[in-house]
DNA sequence: ACCTATATTAACCAGACAGTTAAACTAACT
DNA sequence: AGTTAGTTTAACTGTCTGGTTAATATAGGT
């Protein structure tokens, strides 16, 4: 039974990148079963439907960004290496993961009520929830008067769009401003600098 | 000839709110003429195809938005106004255009080609371009030593980004915080203040 | 060798899909 | 009333889709 398991993990990583290019509506189950090396029945066979394909690989993903996003919060010990570490990892794993990322953008603007289910799940069943660290975090760094934005929730919207949106966005500023952006690896680089002046001169005291 | 006018236009209304709720692959065709009122060999009359639609939607829309940046570009005499001007024709924008918001980043996650295309294709068409505008005003900021961000990209990716995931990572951060936003208009006030300040405090010298 | 549980396959299905067609309707103009 | 051009419709088509099924293969345990 040893080929077995590579079927069925081959069809999640096929499945991701077919969910990531074409949204749930456009993926195509055969096109998924084809490019695993698979027959299409296995599909069902292992993953029941279609939607339930979907649900499993978009928690797997989340499971595996959450113990990054944990550590980068813990190891913070001032706000300022704070808005350092959270957009590099953010932005790290995004850049390696365009697939994951496309498939939670999916989700947030087609069905934003799945996709936060799975994550209230999720986080309902972690011991030391990641958002419960972040908002001490937040509430004591505001208390010492060391940053401005106290709200937790408009603090992550000052930080997560920016990550995600760079990867995300590049075409289209490139399209809006007619330019071709060549060296990726320094743009990305660029971008995490970028941000993260932005957030220390911005939201530290 | 007058009832013709009104089926034309109200399939594009409806279609926009279909292809934003489900993105291109899952929008169904059949649906966007029941809800019209139209026949659905209508749809292929005026606009050929499912994709030719799709592809005149993104372009009205973009249309519509671009003159309302223009304008909030050239009212601002400082950066200062320009920090406050932009996110909040953004912002109100797309709170009240969530269906266009939608499928652009649909667009952006599935074919950026597609749109930055589009892009292209109208801002080579218009006389006096935003986006020239932009870079002409950033650089004379930056010469005169008033903003501290000299390119125009990642000036850009530390602006937009923040207002479109303002409303579109709402829903996410409910979750990840297990809270519920109650009242929405209090929320994109302070989200149009809080990105203001950010970019204030961390774009101006 | 036989049993059993898991793995795999080809062939199939009913419904849905985008797109077509040819005929009928409407209303303005002559 | 007849012509014309733009609208609208019902009925259809060929293809594709997610999902099923029943038969078969595999391999480990007895």
């Amino acid at each position: 039974m040893k080929k077995s398991q590579s079927s069925k993990e081959k069809i999640l990583r096929v499945a991701l990148k077919e969910f990531a290019a074409y949204g749930f509506g456009g993926a195509r189950v055969e096109r998924i079963a084809r490019q695993a090396g698979v027959n299409k029945a296995m599909i069902f066979y292992y993953y029941s439907s279609k939607q339930n394909l979907y649900r499993i690989i978009i928690k797997n993903s989340l499971l595996e960004l959450i113990p990054k996003i944990q550590e980068a919060i813990a190891v913070s010990k001032s706000p300022e290496q704070f808005f350092e570490n959270l957009p590099k990892v953010y932005i790290q794993y995004f850049v390696k993961n365009q697939a994951v990322m496309r498939m939670i953008g999916f989700e947030l603007i087609q069905d934003p009520g799945n996709i936060t289910s799975v994550v209230r799940d999720i986080f309902t069943n972690i011991p030391e929830s990641p958002p419960d660290l972040l908002k001490n975090k937040i509430s004591i760094w505001y208390q010492k008067g060391l940053i401005s934005e106290p709200d937790p929730v408009h603090l992550i919207l000052n930080i997560i769009p920016l990550c995600i949106f760079s990867i995300l966005g590049k075409p289209m500023v490139e399209a809006i401003l007619d330019i071709k952006i060549k060296n990726n690896i320094d743009f990305i680089d660029k971008r995490i600098n970028s941000i993260s002046n932005l957030l220390k001169k911005g939201m530290l005291k």
